[in-house]
DNA sequence: TTTGTCATAGTGTGATCACAAAATGCGAGT
DNA sequence: ACTCGCATTTTGTGATCACACTATGACAAA
């Protein structure tokens, strides 16, 4: 958890905010695990600051449901139950198609064309056993989407729902690399994006978006999870037998 | 700005939780005016507290999106712009629709009875010409649904839409009461939760939302509407002529 | 009346401290 | 191996302080 020292252009920035934003990128990018607990003293030491930058950074994350809050006051990243991961995905379905909506007619050639890198960028890393390369290009290329739509409050909502399950996300980037058929249809939403239309976009986006909460829903382990009581019988027996020069299975 | 100290229950919650809960409830409630700026040591002043438990808070509500924060530092209370209220007003009628389809099905009798209580308290409200009475009951109602839900993630982030525009919203109550007819339909989305229709309630509810929204735009004025030039052009200049008996009109 | 300058007051931020509560580790007993 | 008690460490919270920056008001000049 050592994270690098502000650039000089900081200066102007307060150290409180540059500590939420920080914390805000390790979050996205698999720093943290889920469930850790985050200190304010531990944060603050890791970023070189007093503890007060820290203790309101991490406030702030927990207001917007990036952390959640133990009873003690500690700070700690969310592990996501089914249900959580359920809901969370539904509104993300419900609200990202609506910025690429509102994204639509928005965009001009030179963003195409950035977001057409992006894509590209994407399926490189796919086809290059990049998973972390491809989150980000993935990521990359949805945000520029929702800023484009230039709805502000909607921006920051949809950051804080990708913040809350960013590091479970992240946890998970190997599965959504083993995807097959890939379920990306960033190429779609983009070519409807071209074409102005806006619905189709939103249509394409929240395909995507469902589908590929299905396919986490039956490949992750989550936090409520019962144990699998018939994981251990699942291990069969080893076999007692003298070997016979048969392979016995097992 | 005078707001009241804390009750006995309160001391096994920190002073930075109920300065944060006392704080939106100021404004859902209109104790603040939308431009106002809160200072940090004003608030602390005024909750009894040192200026740290106040500082968090209003961090926090900047967080939420609840307040806004000047480059000063200082926070200020939110005004919304047109564009940023036809925003907020469609992703109020994307989520809160979604929350109530959710909490079909999952609302026992009692809890339609409490129901009912709170629109005959509205009503009773907007009878007695009590906009601040019928806010609340309709407030109190929808949040009901809401917390039926089940959805803590989709109650979060209503909460903070409604926070957002609370003050602005609190300043229009009397246009609110004015409205005729009230353009309120709780009791047709009861009514379709009572049956168990979800999909009906949501639509009445996204309907109710959409059209109160234009009537607000159409009544309210705006953090950026030009000053109207024709405005004072509609006075019309005074009569120097001797009055004759005849009233002269204007 | 308007504009510019300057002094003062107000403000947010980061640092630090003290204290109470929570967490952790260790040893003893069962 | 597990549980309990205790001492120690860690932790969050509120309070306070100092400093740099911002906002405001008063006064003088055009």
């Amino acid at each position: 958890m050592r994270v690098t020292q502000g650039t000089s252009e900081a200066s102007a920035v307060s150290l409180e905010d540059q500590a939420f934003e920080r914390l805000r990128h390790a979050l996205m990018e698999g720093i943290f695990a889920p469930g850790q607990k985050l200190s304010i003293r531990r944060v603050a030491a890791a970023l070189g600051t007093s503890p007060m930058p820290a203790r309101t950074a991490l406030r702030r994350l927990a207001t917007e449901q990036a952390l959640d809050v133990l009873s003690s006051g500690t700070a700690i990243v969310p592990r996501l139950t089914r249900r959580a991961f359920r809901e969370l995905s539904a509104i993300r379905a419900t609200l990202e198609p609506m910025a690429v909506a509102m994204a639509a007619g928005r965009i001009d050639e030179g963003q195409f064309a950035a977001l057409e890198r992006m894509i590209l960028g994407g399926e490189a890393a796919r086809a290059g056993n990049d998973p972390e390369g491809m989150l980000r290009a993935d990521r990359d290329f949805l945000f520029a989407l929702y800023r484009a739509a230039a709805a502000p409050m909607l921006y920051g909502i949809i950051e804080s729902l990708w913040l809350r399950r960013g590091p479970m996300f992240w946890d998970a980037r190997w599965i959504i690399l083993g995807r097959n058929p890939t379920g990306n249809q960033h190429r779609e939403v983009l070519q409807a994006l071209r074409a102005r239309d806006g619905v189709t976009a939103a249509a394409e986006l929240k395909a995507e978006i469902e589908a590929a909460a299905d396919y986490l829903l039956s490949r992750m382990r989550f936090a409520d999870d019962p144990d699998d009581p018939e994981g251990i019988v699942r291990l069969r027996p080893l076999s007692l037998r003298k070997l016979s020069g048969k392979p016995t299975g097992g």
